[in-house]
RNA sequence: AGGGGCGUCGCCAAGUGGUAAGGCAGCAGGUUUUGAUCCUGCCAUCCGUAGGUUCGAGUCCUUCCGCCCCUGCCA
């Protein structure tokens, strides 16, 4: 991890970034000494894959503690056994270390307190804090009241507390049937806040849990049972989204009324919303789940895996954090925010690379048949440490099919008849004529290179128009190309009455097969990037390629201002 | 008997009473063996609205408008 405070800036004149509120926050607690260390968490709930969401909240997290010479806890929020299971887990942890995180520490389970929490629950009971309640859900519903109008106590409110005691103690014996009854704070019926009306602490399920087994059968609920696992791990500052705003009075109260080793803050903040884009939990299991994508990791999903399969790099996705920042109101960030970070990391450091997507084949008439030329080209155009890699240049050689046209205007920069191109870290070559099949469609074309235009311009001053792309025909790696673009073709999928499924993007996704690579990606492993010159970035897909098969994925098109503008 | 939040450029976002940062997008040029990168310039007399306080208001007060969240034994 990095290890820049942003208290120590020693550098003057350096444009400092100003800080976000909640950077704010614990910086004035740090300097007023409020804790000894800040520390943070990071508490998803296992029942599903990370999402582009979740990034922002973990560099929210880590960044924050690393800033401030803290630590960070990744903190599996588990108190719904149903939902939950150990291959969420399992990729959670993974999504979080490639994203460039380390928790502090062993991973934690809340399930970790079932016990202390059991302890406090009895606690509250003996306080008179809490009560068992025989109220079936729809009774329940019926007695919290509504938004406009208060709630009447629970006909069980009053039982004594030995009466409590032994109901709960049955409760968790396994005494009493699912929802037969539940366990609630005795707080405000009449509270305007909903969650101050007598909330469920403790319910039943019979449910074999991930991690405890079948210890229990009654689990505490998210409010019981996050502030006081928060207090247990120190957490100083916990960090949740706005929609947890309401549950704070409920998460201090809890935090007042038992013998908690600290006191944490909730602080809230506003979750990360893109455009072209979904990133409800049901939604992306549904697109899943129905086959519209092929499964959580499909490049096209916002998910974190998702995005790693697709070729997006860690660096470019806590850039993207860092860039959109950290406020209470709510937005929709550009996409264009997140592909404009994922090209500027790749173009630093992506070697490049040349591969032929749709291949229209050129013989050189002026070159020899059997002749093989080693040329040389730089790996990057900026970055000469990142060394050079040879080519082999032959007479026939494979050119993308929309580099060239029989006729032309001014601006089309590519090869013509008649007119010259350079050939990318190779010759200037002329266009003679075109090859056409019974159909008239351009099978080939014939040219001439112009010679001794090897890493230098015509010598009758000549120049060429443009610089194009190729491989050579005879030695190349034939591979499959995918092409991706936004999954859905509406801004807001998930906006009004739409229904999501209906913005799908029917061309998301284009294979494309014997495509032209040069020779040196042979090598190339699935963690790596290429900029496939005038293409954009690409990847081994890690789920398809194979020894048999070379199979790469489009992350993501180069920057195109000709494309806009018509030719 | 409702409660809690939020409104600054197309998008994100600084601003913490002293005269509207920055990024993305866009536009116009320059360099370039990638129509990429890079470089230069342009891009809010105005901060949801209407009043008020003040020498001075995006910042303070009031009005109204708009948007988001809350009535799971989910988190």
């Amino acid at each position: 991890m990095t290890d820049h405070h942003v208290s120590s800036d020693s550098n003057a004149t350096e444009t400092k970034k100003p800080l976000h509120f909640l950077q704010q926050i614990v910086r004035k607690d740090v300097e007023q000494g409020v804790h000894q260390k800040v520390a943070t968490r990071f508490p998803p709930e296992p029942n599903g894959y990370l999402h582009v969401g979740h990034a922002k909240s973990i560099c929210l997290n880590f960044g924050l503690a690393d800033e401030f010479g803290g630590t960070c806890n990744l903190r599996f929020d588990d108190t719904n056994p149903e939902k939950e299971n150990e291959e969420f887990v399992n990729s959670i942890m993974q999504d979080v270390e490639w994203l460039g995180f380390k928790w502090n520490g062993n991973v934690r389970y809340t399930s970790d307190y079932f016990d202390q929490l059991h302890q406090w629950a009895i606690q509250l009971i003996e306080q008179g804090l809490a009560f068992v309640c025989d109220l079936n859900a729809d009774q329940m519903r019926e007695y919290r009241g509504t938004l406009i109008e208060a709630g009447k106590n629970s006909p069980f409110r009053d039982r004594s507390v030995a009466e409590n005691l032994a109901l709960f103690e049955k409760m968790r014996l396994g005494e009493f049937a699912e929802g037969a009854c539940s366990l609630r704070a005795k707080i405000d019926m009449s509270s305007p806040n909903i969650n101050l009306r007598d909330p469920i602490i403790y319910r039943i399920k019979k449910a074999h849990h991930h991690q405890t087994g079948d210890k229990w059968c009654i689990y505490p609920s998210y409010d019981f049972a996050h502030g006081q696992s928060d207090a247990i791990e120190g957490i100083t500052h916990s960090i949740c989204t706005l929609e947890f705003e309401d549950h704070k009075p409920l998460y201090d109260w809890f935090i007042q009324h038992l013998p908690v080793p600290a006191i944490p803050r909730q602080y809230e903040f506003a979750r990360l919303n893109i455009n072209y884009s979904v990133t409800s939990k049901r939604k992306l299991k549904q697109l899943v789940d129905e086959n519209h994508v092929d499964g959580w990791n499909d490049p096209r999903m916002p998910t974190i895996s998702g995005m790693r399969r697709r070729g997006y790099t860690p660096a470019a996705l806590r850039d993207f954090c860092e860039r959109i920042g950290v406020t209470r109101s709510d937005g929709i960030v550009d996409v264009g925010v997140l592909e404009f970070c994922v090209r500027d990391d790749l173009d630093k450091n992506a070697p490049r690379a040349m591969c032929v997507l749709k291949p229209l084949k050129v013989t050189l008439t002026n070159y020899p048949t059997d002749k093989v030329e080693t040329l040389i080209a730089h790996n990057h155009p900026n970055r000469e440490e990142l060394g050079d890699r040879t080519v082999p240049f032959t007479q026939t050689l494979f050119i993308e099919q929309e580099d060239f046209r029989e006729e032309a205007n001014k601006k089309y920069k590519r090869l013509v008849l008649g007119k010259r191109v350079r050939l990318r870290n190779a010759y200037v070559i002329e266009a003679d004529s075109a090859v056409k099949d019974e159909q008239g469609n351009i099978i080939e074309i014939m040219a001439h290179i112009i010679e001794g235009t090897l890493g230098k311009d015509p010598e009758d001053g000549v120049k060429a128009k443009g610089v194009i792309h190729w491989v050579s025909a005879t030695q190349n790696i034939n591979c499959e190309v995918r092409l991706y673009e936004r999954l859905f073709t509406d801004e807001a999928p998930d906006a009004g009455g739409k229904n999501f499924l209906d913005c799908i993007n029917p061309n998301s996704m284009e294979i494309l097969q014997n495509c032209k690579a040069e020779l040196s990606l042979a090598s190339a492993q699935v963690a790596d990037h290429f900029q496939f010159e005038r293409q954009g970035y690409f990847c081994l897909d890690s789920k398809y390629n194979g020894a048999d098969k070379l199979v790469f994925n489009r992350t993501i098109s180069l920057k195109d201002s000709f494309a806009k503008n018509d030719d």
